[in-house]
DNA sequence: GCAAAAGTGTTTCGTCTACACCCATGA
DNA sequence: TCATGGGTGTAGACGAAACACTTTTGC
């Protein structure tokens, strides 16, 4: 970490001044952001908010905001999030939240400089969940349909994208995506969704199934139906975090693949 | 980024100042911290250094330090890696970098509000490198033999660990650690040391062939000799970046596995 | 009965594993 | 000629893909 180089060409103190003083070098701001998804009608959403304020005031952002004093990154992001869902502290305590990584471009920000930790959430599908405080300024945007937005943030959602795309491989993080009680069915759509392909109903269940600790059946449970057909039988989240096998994406389609 | 809520319960100004004077709220230190990998002696090692100054003077740490007020995190991790090796800034451009994560518990640094954000890199096995300026305060250490280090570095190392023993199942990663051209036994020494397990030599060298773009033969070329045996064909790592099929690592073992 | 969704079975095919074996070199 | 490391071949186990088929519901 800091303030513990003292070989020559010396990085900190170009300005002269000695480091320990808190306020002797420039300062950086550092704040969270937010990239908060979900799976709605068969389709991946990010939560923007619409900015109030001058650079970018009126275009759309990530929700996120200054890391407090007293706060390391991650309890910045959990509050965030509480605050953007509209979610209880207790409910946003049980979302999927990891740390994606950190925008460091000097003139990412016109006004100061201004480091920003990136951070992933993934949510279910509430039905139709909207900001705390200021109720409609928050908003699930469909991730193929994405607006100008302010800052770096196109690239964080593009970075935030490729490593769930990645996970949903070999962890089991689209149980995420789901409710506390789900079927099959609704778990292939996560993964049909997120990797933009169409998956093998028998084979998805025979992987899924026998990936220990993946999912673990709902024991006399009651069916739950999905409109018509025959009721699913219902599972919860298991114990595992990686799965092993791995649950690999179908063709190896050469790159781009960005349709939406 | 920062600086743009405008929800309730406000994150910034909780002092009451603005926020769009640099000057105005509590300052963050943001600064880099290299995990230096690289092979030697079929011992994954990583480069310390020694502290001369005073929270943890004398002790261990990660070579690192602050990012300067026009420079991304990467540059800095990058400028610190070329002093720290005592590579041309050439040199070092061309050693792999990755950012790892950032680290900003509230009291990492007993000084001040620090973030660091970590980075990890890969180096060949030069034969003997040290430090640029100051020769001996920078040492490769085995990391199965690591002293008490200072802040959270052991936290950041074993962090690298993880994510390094995980990108050589499905990235070709590996060939990082190796000097431009090398054979297909110092390619399976690497797999072998970081994984800690045994490889069959046969096998892997199919995989690898068969992972296009992971390394091309040098052709027409000389062969190289590492004392006795058959003289191996050289390679050079290829074009691609990932891996298909993935080289799965063998033996799905409880979890442990930190003996080295 | 028909459509729709859940769930089971089976055949086929490719990949990985394990291990036997040959090759080229230094001592 | 023996030890050492590079390189090839191959039989069997395992897992995945593809697809036919049955079950249970709403309309």
């Amino acid at each position: 970490m800091g303030l513990h180089r003292s070989t020559a060409g010396e990085a900190m103190n170009e300005n002269g001044r000695t480091p320990y003083d808190p306020h002797a070098f420039e300062p950086f701001a550092v704040t969270v952001d937010l990239a908060v998804f979900t799976v709605r009608e068969s389709r991946l959403h990010v939560l923007l908010i619409r900015r109030g304020q001058d650079p970018y005031a009126g275009a759309w952002a990530l929700p996120g905001g200054f890391i407090l004093p007293r706060e390391c990154a991650e309890d910045a992001a959990r509050r965030e999030l509480a605050e953007e869902t509209g979610l209880s502290q207790e409910s946003a305590a049980a979302l999927h939240l990891e740390q994606l990584r950190t925008y460091s471009d000097p003139d990412r920000d016109p006004r100061m400089r201004v480091v920003s930790v990136g951070y992933t959430a993934l949510v279910p599908g509430l039905p139709e969940p909207r900001g705390g405080g200021d109720a409609a300024h928050a908003q699930w945007t469909p991730v193929g349909a994405l607006p100008e937005l302010a800052f770096d943030h196109a690239r964080i959602i593009a970075d935030a994208r490729e490593r769930i795309r990645a996970k949903l491989e070999y962890t089991c993080l689209a149980t995420a995506f789901c409710p506390p009680e789900f079927t099959l069915g609704e778990l292939q759509q996560v993964y049909e969704t997120v990797w933009g392909v169409e998956l093998d109903r028998p084979n998805f269940r025979r992987k899924v199934l026998a990936s220990p600790g993946f999912v673990e059946p709902v024991e006399g449970a009651p069916r739950r139906t999905g409109g018509r057909g025959k009721p699913a039988a219902l599972y919860r989240a298991g114990t595992a975090t990686t799965l092993h096998p791995a649950l690999l994406r179908p063709e190896r389609r050469s790159e781009g693949e960005r349709s939406e």
